[in-house]
DNA sequence: GGAAAATGCAAACAAATGTTTATAATTTGC
DNA sequence: GCAAATTATAAACATTTGTTTGCATTTTCC
């Protein structure tokens, strides 16, 4: 990638500035009173020779739409504290509020929920007490895809293999057994996990 | 938190929905045209219902600033692949792309880097070979907090002990063994780990 | 040193966008 | 059924914001 001169990192670095900490982009003349040039001709320059290089992407005439390339969409998930067979997820809607989860524009924004992780029956996958999944909301599923599965109406988080006319949900823990059954109702796959520390 | 009209959650969903696919706010004339009203004035004031219910956050008179409440800022953090004492780490911008995380606004963007795991090292505290870490510069750090340190010129992901006159980096894995040492280059905090299926 | 290029500027302009107003349509409560 | 309250509308207005223009200043390069 091209290198940037002085003032160009520093529009750059403002831009991704402003959207670590206020979640927007700036308009023109924000940068130039960050940057310290005087002209919003000038940042205009910057822009477009940033738009160039490959550093910024944005909606020509359109009122902050700067981005810095790279920087995905930001999903608000609802963090799902319990699931049961009988409520709906989406009941749950700020039971224990919500997750900022950063990805590119892939999923459905209504299709993907999170879930704090209750016991150590996955640590071998690396998915801990206390972690948050994310889950995109699905009714199928590959073999070995880690899902979450509603048995006898809780939520678990397994390992599913399909066996002959069953299905196999798999605990990462040596542990824990394996749960055998030939019905089971799956509420997602896993597309994430994340723990902050 | 009070219940929503059925016009109220278009607009609210549609503003969510436009942070994930685009990556910014819409405008009052986006969201009439997206939850099919004819007048702007009837969007203001479903946006004025939602910022007072606490669903919305924005700044008043400025453009595409209206965020959901929750959703935090988004830092793009330079994906760092190899990390050696002679070269400082800013050095690697690019190296291997950037990382998209969503963190509420408590870091200094400059201050932040990832990190790709190699090896199974730290599998016990559910840091697994592949996962993305993402590191705090800083200097100093308390005891049992999970560090990237700088051993023989090779940047490591370890725990660290402060024992009488020296320093113990603790693997967490029965497979590995401490590491002792006197003099340690702490590069910084590991604050988030994550993993995409 | 001087032409050419790059950079910076102030000011004006045009478009996008938030906001207000006055009024119409609809719903609610009795 | 009717007054009050709510909701919706079109149109205008005010502000913010992106964009262009013409000129001045600085830098580069021969």
């Amino acid at each position: 990638m091209k290198a940037l001169s002085e003032n160009e990192k520093k529009v750059y670095d403002f831009i991704c500035e402003s959207f670590a900490r206020r979640g927007f982009s700036p308009s023109v003349r924000d940068i130039r009173d960050a940057v310290g040039v005087s002209s919003t001709a000038t940042v205009y320059g910057y822009i477009e020779k940033l738009t160039e290089k490959g550093y910024l992407v944005r909606e020509a005439g359109k009122s902050r739409t700067l981005r810095p390339r790279g920087v995905s969409g930001v999903y608000k998930v609802p963090l799902i504290g319990k699931v049961t067979a009988g409520s709906p997820i989406y009941a749950f809607r700020d039971d224990m509020g919500t997750v900022s989860f950063a990805a590119d524009a892939k999923y459905d924004p209504e299709s993907l929920f999170a879930l704090k992780i209750r016991g150590t029956s996955m640590t071998g996958a690396g998915i801990m007490d206390g972690d948050i999944v994310i889950v995109n909301k699905c009714d199928t599923c590959d073999d070995g895809e880690i899902v979450v599965a509603l048995i006898d109406d809780e939520a678990t988080v397994k390992t599913l293999y399909r066996e002959h006319n069953r299905v196999r949900l798999q605990p990462e823990n040596p542990e824990y057994e394996p749960i055998y059954t030939d019905h089971v109702k799956v509420l997602g796959k896993v597309v994430a996990c994340m723990r902050y520390y």
